[in-house]
DNA sequence: TTGACAAATGTTAGCGCTACCATATAGCGT
DNA sequence: ACGCTATATGGTAGCGCTAACATTTGTCAA
């Protein structure tokens, strides 16, 4: 039926491991019997198969990628990083959606460490006991990408959501707003923690208050940041800044504030997360927290197949950092309201 | 090293055939043996050799999926109503990116092939000839997504993105303006579908002016909507109305028009397509051509399953529609400049 | 020409599983 | 008790490839 290596080593002369080392180790085969193979191959059309490959060899060039959302632009910018520097090589990227579920995301992992894969790329930091327990003994290498965290099961590469929630909260509170809510949606874990970087500075700025905390299991969306923004000016209207969990809840944001005739930034400031390309030509232009997302992709792929190509003494724990980048929605709150 | 079906059916005191068959058709083992086996399964933490599997049996229960782009939202949703429909039933997902190179198709076509797929989900209808007679002579089951089109490979669903833009044409037209023009970034075969259609209806109504046609090769962002609307604006200031490719686009002419002082509708109207989420929240609200991108998956992975379990006698062809949705942003242009 | 060594190529076995067919066992009517 | 069928189980072979080792061929100095 299909093209095998014997029929290529067959047609060319040779035999199969000839043509196997010709596939795997050119260097290892003589120039004549490379092209003669080669050209048997471009006539025959043969395609390894990987099945027969990987049970061979005991090991595949699978490098397995597990996200918790296909549909998130953070996670798909950071698949697309992923996807280019993957393009070329020979390692094939094969991607797994978790849905924002441990378990889904246990039962992935036992899915891909049976395939023998070279590689695995995952999501954070906050895996299940048994998903951990699985991944320390597994015998491929492993990237973790968004976060940064004390003990990479191997390879790391993100940024901390602590910190950079610290950083907007600290920006607020320096552009004059003084009673300053915070809306959130889906609460995974780096949502729980760059809640918990806000509640540090407003605390330590004397301007917590509990009201002005809104979240929600939800998937986050533009219409729920209108909600949010809703809840929260129905339960604290004096509210003076919105620090958005995202930046679709900060377009949602903003769009409730003009509908109600709000200004933003001088009745209301909003800052968002992850400086979506769109929040620098709203009006106002929106504050957010850039993050480095294709990038992450990228470097986490290039770190993996630096690793995997035995180049073992490169970065292995990399923070990208962010950058608050202030724009108009945070500008500061009208003089009037100073003086009142 | 690892478990193999070997070891299983030595514990269990029964063959390795006996647990292959328990674990693939297990009616044909008698409940006692089963549950032993089970048992046993659980014990040891069994899971089988994917690479083995697919090497003897000639198949695999890959499914593989090849899009243009993993950040596009429209593929995006796609992807999400795949994965949601494959989740907890025994079919992988595998996921290519074509980032819109017929070539770069080509090859995944090829790769996912060779790994004797069960089915293969492809978007569109405009491959290359050797993708398509690689697909014609492929022994698996093949979904086309995103459009429709008269002579499928196998099995087929989306929508005409001719019939849906012509109608968001003539809503334009029929809402009053006189002066429609049309903004597309990345001409893939769909965009210039979109094209056509527009020029179509804009035609027949008389009020074509190619000057008013704006496309770049560029992805599609918000910025650049702002950016293409700009251009339109500088080459024919009187257009009365926007046609935008995407939501992406509509959003930012929307804010390129707020930031010139425009009326959104009276002095523009805007109508995007795809009628994200996040158009109804918008002020004003923006008119969109609504299209079923998550359906789209979910149907697509439906009759993928139903005909790899041989129910055959199901639609095999669906043509999902689309809706015009009319909202503030073509609410029509000013009564004064009709008068004039 | 010869031996020594490197480079190139071949042989054998087996990766873990399932298709196919053979055999054993149970259930049942007569 | 017998044969008959249906159900359950096992044995054998092989899927297509590569690891490990074995063998052949080529190269060069003495």
């Amino acid at each position: 039926m299909a093209i095998t290596i014997a029929d290529v080593a067959r047609e060319a002369g040779v035999s199969a491991m000839t043509v196997s080392r010709a596939l795997r180790e050119p260097g290892k085969v003589s120039a004549k019997s490379l092209q003669k193979i080669r050209s048997v191959i471009d006539r025959l059309g043969y395609v390894p198969d990987p099945a027969a490959r990987a049970l061979a060899a005991g090991r595949t060039n699978v490098i397995g990628v597990i996200v918790p959302s296909v549909t998130n632009n953070v996670f798909a910018d950071v698949m697309a990083g992923i996807y280019s520097r993957a393009e070329g090589t020979d390692w094939q990227v094969q991607l797994g959606n978790s849905r924002y579920s441990p378990l889904e995301e246990e039962r992935l992992v036992r899915t891909f460490l049976s395939q023998r894969p070279a590689g695995l790329i995952i999501s954070g930091i906050d895996q299940s006991a048994a998903t951990a327990a699985a991944l320390r003994s597994a015998s491929c290498r492993i990237v973790q990408v968004m976060e940064t965290g004390p003990e990479p099961f191997d390879m790391m590469i993100g940024f901390s959501h602590l910190e950079a929630s610290r950083a907007a909260a600290r920006h607020l509170v320096a552009a004059g707003y003084r009673k300053p809510g915070f809306i959130a949606a889906r609460l995974d874990p780096r949502t729980q923690r760059r809640l918990e970087g806000f509640r540090d500075i407003v605390r330590e700025a004397g301007l917590i208050d509990p009201r002005r905390i809104i979240t929600t299991p939800r998937a986050s969306t533009v219409t729920l940041g209108c909600e949010l923004t809703a809840d929260l000016l129905a339960r604290a209207p004096d509210t003076d800044a919105i620090l958005c969990n995202n930046d679709d809840l900060a377009m949602g944001a903003l769009f409730e504030c003009q509908r109600r005739g709000i200004d933003v930034p001088r009745q209301i400031g909003i800052c968002g997360f992850n400086d979506l390309e769109m929040m620098a030509v709203a009006n106002p232009a929106v504050t957010s927290v850039k993050t480095y997302r294709l990038d992450m992709g990228q470097r986490a792929m290039e770190m993996m197949i630096a690793a995997l190509s035995g180049e073992d003494p490169r970065e292995t724990w990399v923070d990208l950092g962010f950058e608050v980048v202030a724009r108009d929605s945070t500008r500061g709150p009208a003089p009037v309201s100073r003086i009142v």
